[in-house]
DNA sequence: CCATATCTGGACTGAGCAGTCAAGAATAAG
DNA sequence: CTTATTCTTGACTGCTCAGTCCAGATATGG
């Protein structure tokens, strides 16, 4: 082993601690003060650890989609009706989005914010293909829909997967800025109501 | 008249000069040096004509709604066929996504920004208002399109506004995000199809 | 021409910020 | 025990920023 003096906490609680920070209060608005306090950590410890405060950024946007958006990709692909599989996708957005006081989607507040920058951060790249990957899922579930017999054969898969994706993103920016329940709860009506046409 | 040395410049031009620096850059990310050297003014011009920084954002959000938003608004309300006046909202909502640089929605944009801070601004009141207002607008634009039957007896008129407001928003982050007119197409492509069940 | 009121330009202030440094503490290897 | 290595703590640096101050400029009204 190589010898040195060991961490004195556990660096991926410390970084989850900093993924609750940055999507509640947003990048810019968040100090490094307010990173070592919530992870309760020294100032040094997070250079030492993390890097900057873009590369501590880059690690809890990574952490957060394991955390947060690989579950729902995983609902997309489980077995069973694909049509049910998105339905279940919208309804488990509308109780994410209900519960955890408002904070959004990282991603997308993350994106909004580093969007305006002029520069084509690796940040917003990350961001954006996270969300293409999504858009990929949500084809491949319609292609295996319609395949099924479950949504019209004239179905286009790329338009509905970009459309679907589009109302997700809304629902995650009305949920940041405040929106209720019965409203999410709307907007994901409409989403699949898309599908039984 | 009272007496006192007149502005040097257009009050009504400056502020539009600063909705396009914070619709660009955002609230957080433009500096006062960075608004009076687009706004063409000096930095006690500024605080005298405008006040502090949130108040000059809160006129240019108001001045953005009158130039922006309220042409959007007479859509809606345009004679003619109320169904294909949302469908020229969402036509237009595209066109003027794919102009424009990816600036996206100023009130989108700031709305994020500002939903973190804990504190409900008025500035965060004034967009909610504002929304709610349009979805007010779609949900009168689409009472008429029950009445003239160009939409089933059995629509729900609040769902599909809020619905309709949720796409709406989600097609302004994907433009801020850097969406393509393709994707936008598409996105609005669903929202227009949701009028045809 | 003078008094009054407002606007302009530039220097200034005080606070907050991201990131660095250095001295000491804790560990493993030999 | 000694040495090499890494972590911790707190002070520090240099910069940027929002907002203020003040002296000078430009107008109106008498």
């Amino acid at each position: 082993m190589v010898p040195g003096r060991p961490l004195e906490f556990d660096r991926d609680e410390a970084l989850q601690k900093a993924v609750e920070v940055f999507w509640e209060k947003g990048y810019q608005a968040t100090s490094i003060d307010d990173l070592t306090g919530r992870m309760g950590i020294g100032r040094q410890s997070l250079y030492n650890t993390f890097g900057d405060k873009e590369s501590l950024l880059g690690e809890a946007i990574e952490a957060y989609f394991q955390a947060a958006s690989a579950p729902m990709l995983a609902i997309l692909n489980a077995p069973g009706s694909p049509a049910d599989n998105l339905v279940t996708f919208f309804r488990k957005t509308v109780d994410r989005c209900s519960s955890g006081d408002h904070k959004g989607c990282l991603m997308v507040n993350t994106g909004v914010e580093f969007a305006g920058t002029g520069a084509d951060s690796p940040i917003l790249k990350a961001i954006r293909d996270r969300f293409k990957g999504l858009e990929r899922a949500m084809r491949q579930t319609i292609k295996q829909a319609i395949e099924s017999g479950e949504l019209d054969k004239k179905t286009d898969p790329l338009q509905l997967a970009t459309f679907l994706v589009g109302v997700f993103q809304g629902m995650l920016l009305m949920c940041k800025t405040g929106a209720s329940r019965e409203t999410l709860e709307r907007v994901a009506a409409g989403a699949i109501a898309s599908l039984k046409a």
